[in-house]
RNA sequence: GGUCGGUUGGCCGAGCGGUUAGGCAAAGGUCUGCAAAACCUUCUACGGCGGUUCGAACCCGCCACCGACCUCCA
């Protein structure tokens, strides 16, 4: 079996590279979720958007993909430093007199909630930390008996010196030299006495009596550190080498770096073939960030009910407006772009809507515009291909929206259309707008008893086309504009009329 | 301070040596009872200064500004 040929900007190469996978036909791809202390704000929502999207073109190009998505539920540290700080999670159980699994469950439902919202496929295998707790003891203990790692008072700490000097590697994917790292002079970086370099990371850290989170092991009762658990959970499902390793673009340092250094200590080989990094979310030029207080959340959008934005915008809007821009590129959220997202993606919606009625040619003779249509398709692979180049691919499909448009204004245009035009044109939209990006086209007012809805639609227009034959414009407006306000637009034709939804 | 990345028209956002990106907004027109939608036409670009080249938004240099990372980050 052969595939389309694929193109991933590696973070690790700095370039664009062939994919071709490790084991032939199938994919094995890692990603970085979320850590379960807080509500998922937009920004991150963008990222599992991105990789999403990369797991439907995999499946769509054919591939057998293992989808691996974890949640990290222990051992990220209020503040800077990675010993004696409060865990996230753990403080919030704290502070609500809840258990820790009852913050864990509460956010990773609410995660979920929002996915499904976004129209996200669920990873084949989405582990979580404090799951994994066994193999990660184990992990540490390898890493220990390769001499990449050591123990003061309890905890273990990875060495990065002896790792940098035996392998030359790291900082290899974050561009960080050893050299700055140990001589590295910001103020919050001291008072690390227990290791031995800086730059060195937590792998197990020893836990004091009032942590909430805490695990026997050899070197102490404690709990692991932070970047260990996507180390032992992309191992155990992945294999020591797999394809893609994804994330957004601030996990690089020290998260991924720490990651392949870990991997590396462990299983002495490189962890990942293909890192692939998203950009961030902006929000008034600014990354979107929960601790800078610059976020929104998916929900406060969608409803409508938040200060920052006038009005509510729904999640196939958010996701239109996420995959106009390239998932390696910066993405400024601000009420007018995402008001021109939604009015594009409308403009989308309703061209599919009127594939269907489209007037078809009778017979099978081969019509001009096809050639046009197939080679718009043809592009679109070549943009997905091409690091997944989404805004392009969704151009074409503007392209594809005016040939609708204009056919069905004009049905006697040149030789007209045909079957193959319609198939062709369904699965244009069907295939990079709904199976590849990830947006949904049916308004859910159809799919919630679609039959239901089109019979009483049939019969308020039937009504209106009446009043109008009788020239009775009042009633004929009145129809229209109540329907304007419940958000169904009704659109005259040459031919008929059609109706949308405005949202 | 170090290391990266960016600066494209009113807004968003592709392109990265020669070809209209696209969407939204705006203007004029067609259609329409009116409107909307759609269609046609039009308009406003590549931060600044140099250099390379027959040709630069795209390559190189300098400058300016913005952002990210530099142990909370998707």
């Amino acid at each position: 079996m052969s595939y389309r040929p694929l193109y991933v900007f590696n973070t690790l190469s700095g370039e664009k590279e062939l994919f071709t996978p490790i084991v032939e036909g199938r994919v094995g791809m890692y990603v970085c979720g979320p850590t379960v202390y807080s509500d998922v704000h937009l920004g991150n929502c963008r990222t599992f958007v991105s990789f999403d999207m990369i797991y439907r073109y995999l499946l769509h190009l054919g591939y057998k993909v293992r989808y691996v998505r974890n949640i990290t539920d222990v051992g990220h540290l209020v503040g800077d430093t990675d010993t004696g700080a409060e865990d996230k999670i753990g403080r919030i159980a704290r502070l609500e007199r809840i258990e820790p699994m009852e913050v864990v469950q509460k956010y990773s439902n609410g995660f979920h909630e929002v996915m499904a919202l976004l129209n996200a496929l669920n990873p084949s295998i989405e582990p979580s930390a404090t799951g994994h707790i066994i193999e990660q003891i184990e992990m540490v203990q390898k890493i220990i008996d390769n001499g990449f790692a050591y123990e003061t008072n309890g905890s273990v700490y990875f060495d990065t010196l002896k790792y940098a000097e035996q392998t030359g590697q790291y900082g290899k994917l974050s561009g960080r030299v050893i050299d700055e790292l140990i001589n590295e002079s910001r103020d919050n970086l001291k008072n690390q006495g227990e290791k031995r370099h800086p730059s060195d990371f937590a792998l197990w850290i020893k836990a004091d009596e009032s942590h909430l989170m805490r695990w026997p092991s050899k070197w102490s009762v404690g709990f692991p550190g932070w970047h260990l658990e996507c180390s032992a959970m992309s191992t155990k499902y992945l294999g020591t080498t797999f394809d893609i390793h994804g994330g957004g673009q601030d996990l690089k340092f020290p998260h991924h770096e720490n990651e392949i250094a870990q991997n590396h200590g462990a299983c002495l080989s490189n962890p990942v073939k293909y890192w692939l990094h998203g950009n961030m979310l902006l929000m008034n030029g600014k990354k979107m960030s929960k601790s800078d207080g610059n976020s929104i959340l998916p929900m406060e959008l969608i409803s409508g009910n938040n200060d920052i934005f006038k009005e509510a915008f729904s999640p196939m809007t958010l996701r239109f407006f996420m995959m106009q821009s390239h998932y390696r590129s910066t993405l400024d959220i601000t009420y007018d772009a995402l008001k021109a997202a939604e009015k594009g993606f409308s403009k989308i919606k309703d061209a599919y809507n009127l594939i269907p009625r489209l007037k078809k040619a009778p017979g099978s003779q081969p019509v001009k515009i096809n050639q046009t249509i197939l080679s718009e398709i043809e592009g679109m692979y070549e943009d997905m291909g091409n690091d997944f180049n989404t805004p392009k691919a969704l151009a074409r499909i503007f392209e594809l929206v005016s040939i609708v448009n204009i056919y069905h204004n004009n049905p006697q245009q040149e030789e007209g259309l045909n079957e193959e035009s319609i198939r062709l044109l369904s699965s244009a939209f069907d295939t990079f707008v709904s199976d590849v990006m990830g947006i949904r086209l049916k308004d859910d007012i159809l799919t919630d008893g679609e039959n239901y809805t089109e019979g009483l639609m049939d019969i308020i227009l039937e009504l209106r086309a009446k009043a109008r034959e009788n020239k009775d414009w009042p009633t004929s407006d009145l129809i229209r504009d109540k329907l304007s306000e419940m958000n169904i637009q009704v659109k005259d034709g040459k031919d008929g009329v059609t109706w949308s939804t405005g949202k």
